[in-house]
DNA sequence: TTTAGCACTCTCGATTGTTTAGTGCTAACT
DNA sequence: AGTTAGCACTAAACAATCGAGAGTGCTAAA
């Protein structure tokens, strides 16, 4: 809508840089005064005024009231993270720090991003969240079966995206291992390659006249197997660390901390947000700058996970609009980098050492 | 610790009675005029006040300051929901909002629970909880397997106390249905009726002798063995309305707050707290009454789920001291008893009517 | 045993003055 | 033309004061 970076001169480009980092540090409004006096620009204050008000009608500050200093707008912010902001160099110590906390070796994709949202809400400091977005239209393609007891049996689909996903089914009537095999059979040759949404009632008589008429078998079936694909299709969203949000005085008031805990609890409006994008880079979303307006004084970012080439999760955090992008964004990138080694490496030994 | 509620005169409970449900309507500290005014005690203020200083002797009655009005301790909201409380008749309306809201068959006890703490926070406005409590030692009485591809299958544990747990297991090197069956009579064999802490590496050598000395896949599948027990072990906790708390002042303090939230991400107090009851009633804990020092300020209320004669989980609410006691009692009752309404009664074919 | 009456205490809200931080503007300076 | 010193101005933050209101505890009378 207005002023693109490159018409901004160096200096304003170094003083809105100064001015966000200082905002970052302190939380507070910024001052003329503070940039000059502690900062490498030379110049004096007025000056610093001066392009102040230029840069607060490009839009890039605002202004609380008229005797405070200057916070970002959210436009500010935005230029920071694009062109400003300088490559945070992780220390040694971090790192060893990240992947010792993430040494422990575990199969479940779940687990591994439950356990790196956590990870990563440790390291930032803010809160931290998993998801697996939505995949629209999965689809099976491979069911089996194992038997429990007499009358329940585990029914497994193998999705078209690579998940796998169990469900004990429970009938009241009794079944037996040829039942069973009958079952898996007939699945495999007549309910594979089908939506949740093309699961039809003619799906399921085909299924019931191969099956003698079993129709309690076949009705918990589906059931079940509509669930599963509705899992797949609906994503999943975890958050750990909410606490750590009310360190941060933009969340003490009930009103924003009120609109970050809705949108947790709806879960929908952040898996759109994120499962719309599909790169492999970390992003950042600034308030409600997005279409999705679910987060309009928070930041978040996050990192897309990738196996096989597929986009199977992403890892994130959310925090206040003056968030220490450069860390955050180092610390996702590499912890990204880390699960993704865990995913794709070979399985190794339980470590027992020698 | 003092005065058992025998010593107090009628007249002293019905007081008591009146300023804890005056308390919980309006949040603030209710004074003998208010008593006096709206009720059907037939005495003046200043007998009342008499009385309340009494009752705030005895410790049921706190007062914030000198010219405050009274407001209900701890043991003064314990005594009330104890011996005071008058049942709440739930309307059909209610009733039928429940029936309504939990109609959805699911089959799976994780998703009824969660669910159903919903449901509960939805009802009662305030935050919701499900958990499936501690289960101390439990053990594997059966294992089954299913082949998914040539790298990996599905390990499937039927636990001691009823629980079914299933894990996707990857390997690097090959399998095929011969491995696995011969896997799947090793493990029924040999690694039945252990716990997780049991799991030694006599047993882990054991197996692999009896297969071939595949150490890979003995060490892939013992390790998700313990995993799955380990789970087993340590009980679940879901949250769901966690935005409700902040519509009550007790919790727009980041203090309060803080704690709860912090709660909720250790889980461990908690689960705690709930798994060491083993009643079928409707528990209250008010504050820190408890043992366990997790919440100060708050009150839980959780009804144990039953299903065949054991505790398979819990929903609840926690929520402010002055918590609408009678109605969120009737409300946990009705809807517990819906669940295992649920969970008991045989499977229905799936709804397709007529 | 109850109650009317009153003095006392404490909070809360409004009002006011003071301090402080930071601005915008102008006029002088390089 | 860009920079800077200086100054008037603005709005918040803070502290002190004041009165009103609510509710108590106590006393003395019923």
């Amino acid at each position: 809508m207005s002023a693109n970076s490159n018409e901004l001169s160096d200096r304003k480009k170094l003083i809105l840089k100064a001015i966000v980092e200082a905002h970052i540090r302190g939380g507070e409004p910024v001052g003329s005064k503070y940039i000059t006096e502690s900062k490498q620009l030379s110049c004096s204050s007025a000056t610093i005024r001066n392009e102040m008000a230029e840069l607060e009608s490009l839009g890039y500050l605002e202004q609380p009231h008229t005797s405070a200093g200057r916070v970002p707008s959210k436009q500010g912010y935005r230029l920071y993270v694009d062109t400003l902001l300088e490559e945070y160099a992780m220390t040694a110590k971090e790192i060893a720090q990240i992947n010792q906390l993430m040494k422990i070796k575990m199969s479940e994709l779940d687990q591994i991003l439950d356990k790196a949202s956590k990870v990563a809400s440790v390291l930032t400091n803010y809160t931290g969240f998993a998801i697996k977005p939505r995949a629209h239209a999965v689809t099976v393609t491979k069911y089996e079966t194992a038997l429990i007891d007499a009358h329940s049996f585990i029914l497994i689909v193998v999705a078209s995206n690579g998940a796998v996903k169990t469900r004990n089914v429970l009938l009241d009537t009794e079944i037996d291992e040829y039942v069973l095999a009958r079952l898996t059979a007939a699945l495999n040759e007549l309910v594979v390659g089908l939506d949740a949404e093309q699961i039809s009632l003619s799906v399921m008589i085909s299924l019931e006249n191969r099956l003698s008429g079993d129709s309690v078998l076949v009705n918990a079936v589906m059931k079940s197997i509509y669930e599963m694909l509705s899992e797949l299709d609906s994503g999943e969203l975890k958050v750990s660390g909410l606490d750590r949000l009310l360190q941060y005085p933009e969340f003490t008031d009930a009103q924003n901390l009120g609109e970050l805990l809705g949108a947790f609890e709806r879960k929908d409006d952040i898996l759109d947000l994120i499962s719309e994008i599909d790169g492999e880079d970390v992003n950042v979303v600034i308030g409600k700058e997005s279409s999705v307006k679910v987060i309009n004084n928070s930041t978040l970012v996050f990192k897309p996970i990738r196996s096989n080439g597929r986009t199977v999760g992403a890892i994130g955090v959310i925090g206040p609009l003056r968030m220490d992008y450069a860390r955050v964004l180092a610390t996702l990138d590499n912890l990204g980098g880390n699960i993704s080694h865990l995913l794709n490496e070979p399985k190794q030994l339980g470590g027992k050492s020698q």
